[in-house]
RNA sequence: UCCUCGGUAGCUCAACAGGCAGAGCGGCCGGCUGUUAACCGGUUGGUUGUAGGUUCGAGUCCUACCCGGGGAG
C-alpha cells in the first residue's frame, strides 16, 4: 500500500483545496511545502530541527544519493529513513532536473542519460529503470520517474521531444516498479506551450500514477508565464490525486500555485537563500548582512515565533554571518523554513475560511518584487 | 654609529628597462525557484612615507630626512 489521498475541502472561488496524504511514514495535509534535503540532509539542520520548523515531508534526490554514497549502501543500512534519521514521509526526485542543471556533463537519448560524474569523472548511464531501482533501494514513500526537464527558452520542437521522452520513460518506469509501499507520480512536461502542457497532462493523467507533477516550470521564465500555464491546464487535472508543482517555493508563487490547484511544492530557495543571508519576513525580504542591521536589537521578524526569532537579534545574526560562523546559516535556515511552513499553515486556514484571495493580496503586497522580470 | 632590505587601497602584496597605479581579501550593494551553490555578481577604496631634484613624463632614477625589519660594532 502506497499513499492514499483525500480532498477535505475545496475553495469555491479558486481551485485551491485542502487534502490529506497518508503514507507508510505518516500523513500530512496539503497544500504542503517539502523542504529539500538533496544529499539526505536539509542543509545545516538536524531532522528534529526540520520538525520543529513544521516540516512534514522532505524531498531527497535519487541521482545525488546514487552517486554518493550509493543506493545499495543506503539499502544495506536500512533504507533512507533510517540512514538519515527521518521517520516521516520522504519524496525522492529522480535526477531529471540534473539533466538540465548539469547539462555540460550529460548526453541524453531515448535509452537514458549518459553523464560524467562531477565527483570522479566516471562515465555513468542512468535509465528510467535504473532510477526506479535506486529509489526502491532508498525506500522513499513517493518516487519520481526520470524525466527530461528543459531550460527556458526552448523551441516547441525541443519541448515536444522532451514531453514524448518523459512519457516513454514514465511507461517504462511503471513497468519495472515492484514495491507496493511506494507511490510513483507522473511528470507533465511541455515547455512554455499551453497545448503541449495540456496534452501532457491528459496523457499522464490517464496512466497508472498516484500523483501528477508539473515539472519544467520556474526555470527562468517570467513569473506570469508559469501562472498562465497553470491556469490553463489545472482545471483539467484529476481531482482525486495530489498535484505537485516541482521546484517552486517563493512566498508569492506558493500562494499563486495553491489558487491554481497545486497541493505539493518543494524548493531549495528558502534554505539556499538563508545560507546566503536572505530572510523572509511578514513585510518582505531582508538581507541580514546589510549594514543597517549592525546594531538592530529586533528579531528577524517581530511577528515570527520561530526558534531564531524567539532568541536572537538581527545584530547577532549579522555578526555570525560576518564572522563566518556556522550558526548564522543555521539560524536563518530555521527561520526561513519556519516562515514558509507557517505560510502553508496560513494558506490552509485561509482555504478553510474562504479567505485565500485576501491572503494572496497580502503576500503580493510585501513580495511584489517577485513579480518583476 | 655604520651597512642592508623595505615603506603603494582598511589588510597582504603586484606594477618589464621611467610611459594611463592593479589584484586578492575586507567594506558596501544585489541576485539565487525538482541544490555540483555557506555560492555568484556588481561596486567603493590611493597626494605610491616626507621634502626637494633630474626628466616631455617619476611608484620606478638622484639627495636629505622619517618610520620599520635584519646585520655589524
Amino acid at each position: 500500500m502506497g499513499i492514499r489521498f483525500h480532498v477535505l475541502k475545496e475553495d469555491d472561488k479558486t481551485l485551491a483545496r485542502i487534502g490529506i496524504v497518508e503514507t507508510p511514514h505518516g500523513a500530512y495535509e496539503t497544500p504542503v511545502f517539502m523542504p529539500v534535503g538533496t544529499q539526505a540532509t536539509v542543509k545545516t539542520l538536524t531532522p528534529e530541527e526540520v520538525l520543529e520548523c513544521g516540516g512534514k515531508i522532505i524531498l531527497s534526490n535519487a541521482f545525488h544519493l546514487a552517486l554518493r554514497p550509493g543506493s545499495e549502501l543506503i539499502k544495506n543500512l536500512g533504507g533512507l529513513h533510517k540512514f538519515m534519521h527521518w521517520d516521516r514521509p520522504i519524496l525522492t526526485d529522480s535526477g531529471g532536473y540534473q539533466i538540465m542543471s548539469l547539462s555540460p556533463l550529460v548526453k541524453i537519448t531515448d535509452a537514458g542519460i549518459q553523464f560524467k560524474s562531477f565527483l570522479d569523472g566516471r562515465e555513468l548511464f542512468f535509465t528510467p529503470e535504473e532510477v526506479i531501482r535506486i529509489e526502491e533501494n532508498l525506500g522513499s514513500d513517493i518516487i519520481m520517474p526520470l524525466d527530461e526537464c528543459i531550460p527556458y527558452p526552448s523551441s516547441k520542437e525541443k519541448a515536444r521531444e522532451a514531453l514524448e521522452r518523459t512519457i516513454k520513460w514514465l511507461i517504462r518506469s511503471i513497468k519495472v516498479k515492484r514495491r507496493e509501499d511506494q507511490s510513483l507520480f507522473g511528470i507533465v512536461q511541455g515547455g512554455m506551450f499551453n497545448d503541449l502542457r495540456l496534452e501532457a497532462l491528459e496523457r499522464v493523467s490517464s496512466m497508472e500514477v498516484e500523483g501528477i507533477a508539473i515539472g519544467g516550470l520556474s526555470v527562468g521564465e517570467p513569473k506570469e508565464m508559469m501562472y498562465d500555464i497553470l491556469e490553463y491546464i489545472m482545471p483539467y487535472a484529476p481531482k482525486d490525486k495530489p498535484r505537485y508543482l516541482m521546484g517552486v517555493g517563493t512566498p508569492l508563487s506558493l500562494v499563486e500555485g495553491v489558487i491554481r490547484g497545486i497541493d505539493m511544492f518543494d524548493c531549495i530557495f528558502p534554505t539556499r537563500l538563508a545560507r546566503h543571508g536572505g530572510v523572509f519576513t511578514s513585510k518582505g525580504r531582508l538581507i541580514i548582512t546589510n549594514a543597517e542591521f549592525t546594531s538592530d536589537p529586533r528579531p528577524i521578524d517581530e511577528e515570527c515565533n520561530c526558534y531564531t526569532c524567539r532568541n536572537y537579534s538581527r545584530a547577532y545574526i549579522r555578526h555570525l554571518f560576518k564572522a563566518e560562523e556556522a550558526l548564522g546559516p543555521r539560524l536563518t535556515t530555521i527561520h526561513n523554513l519556519y516562515y514558509i511552513l507557517h505560510l502553508m499553515d496560513r494558506i490552509r486556514s485561509a482555504i478553510r475560511d474562504g479567505s485565500i484571495l485576501e491572503l494572496r493580496e497580502e503576500i503580493a503586497y510585501y513580495y511584489r518584487k517577485e513579480l518583476s522580470i
